[in-house]
DNA sequence: GCACAAAACGAACGTTCGTGCTATATTGGC
DNA sequence: GCCAATATAGCACGAACGTTCGTTTTGTGC
């Protein structure tokens, strides 16, 4: 049923369909990191996007679809933003710290109008179990496996300290940001990114080799780092 | 309206009412903690307790109403559970780690069916504007005030490097904190708590002085710490 | 220009939500 | 043992939810 034994002939053509469909996803992902992928109703994103509830709803055969897709999108935007830009540095401690850095700014910088998408879906979803929350447990695991694999390639080539538990910073950097997150969210403090920030650098630092140090960036005075960053 | 002016002569009486109004707020903390404070029906509440929807609603004038009450409910549990276990304990980094670590225990013991019920709070009315958002605000800086002033304590009592900026420790502890609730909730992961666990320990033993040190748990061989604690 | 499928629509469905009204038990003070 | 206040129940409401249906618009291949 739904959208399963397709169209043999036509999926070829699927001329406006496919737009639509990412203009709707594009909105999806900014109400519900907001309101909750449970409070992003229908209706409220037909009336966002000027569609009637039928025709928008035709696109996905179910709530639970629509939640899904917005999850898929959330994350190929997560991806785009934070992923991709790190990877384009080279493997080792750079790496790591630019994963950790542009994930601040992503959330800093307001790329989802409620801050992290997946800090939000994974806690409303924690205790809701079903499809949702397993995709979205599968992505944060994703996630925590790139910062892992981070370490691990930065201690390979021999600019971290290899007595440190990859899984261990992995899990210590991540809640770090999720702290920022959270504190920028609920209070709307920038600082918080700067506290987190310190924390990390401060962790890369010690645990560093000479060659590690200097992928990172330089130490400025104690206090407040690099306030100016994005003013 | 609703609850405002009161009843001037009744009020000191309010005989059976009160208990009940306990026995619903109890359930209502633990379904909202798993469910969210939005989740968090009238109806089911009410089939919860063995109640009528409008003679559960009664005692609450409204919906709002109902979850401030059980925020407030949550705090005091939270109090019971955790701020007045430490503070039994003597001023100083002895406090500041029971804090931590009895914070990781409520967690783990699941004091709330969905985990810590004021991070699941905050993180769906943190983009929702009103009088429950700004009082659960107002309670998580409660709490990081009191984290923050065990740290100002500690390096008064001089058991704490005095340069260490008692906000940015607060941070990061309350960061880790929420970093294992998170783990656990998603994952099931109980191992979330030792990382926590070590994490600030390593950071309170770093800066701990001579004397501060001796109120820390003897180091364990490196790997899992205190694995047996709570099994 | 015709035919046909994809895309969008409008109206209605059954449910559940929060919230009022009104009536009936239950209770404590005199 | 009566009276007033409190506590609970019953019922109904309007709105919003996800979902379904039949119809109309739109766009292209022949």
């Amino acid at each position: 049923m739904s959208v399963e034994g397709i169209r043999p002939a036509a999926r070829a053509r699927k001329a406006h369909g496919e737009r639509t469909r990412r203009g709707i996803l594009e909105l999806a992902v900014n109400l519900a990191s907001a309101e909750g992928l449970e409070g992003l109703t229908i209706g409220r994103l037909a009336s966002e996007t000027g569609m009637s509830k039928s025709g928008l709803f035709a696109h996905f055969g179910s709530k639970e679809d629509l939640q899904l897709a917005t999850v898929e999108a959330a994350r190929e935007i997560f991806i785009r933003e934070v992923i991709r830009p790190a990877f384009a540095v080279e493997q080792g401690v750079a790496r790591l710290w630019k994963l950790c850095d542009i994930w601040l700014q992503y959330v800093r910088g307001g790329v989802f109008r409620g801050g992290c998408f997946f800090s939000a879906a994974a806690a409303e979803f924690d205790s809701r179990p079903g499809p949702v929350r397993d995709r979205v447990a599968e992505i944060m695991k994703e996630w925590l496996a790139i910062l892992r694999r981070a370490v691990v390639e930065a201690q390979a080539a021999g600019q971290l300290d290899r007595r440190v538990d990859p899984a261990q910073l992995a899990f210590e950097f991540n809640a770090l940001e999720m702290g920022a997150n959270w504190a920028f969210q609920l209070y709307g403090d920038k600082q918080a990114f700067t506290r987190a920030r310190d924390a990390i650098l401060e962790r890369l630092r010690r645990h560093s080799t000479k060659s590690g140090s200097t992928a990172l960036p330089s130490q400025k005075g104690k206090r407040s780092g690099r306030a100016a960053q994005a003013k």
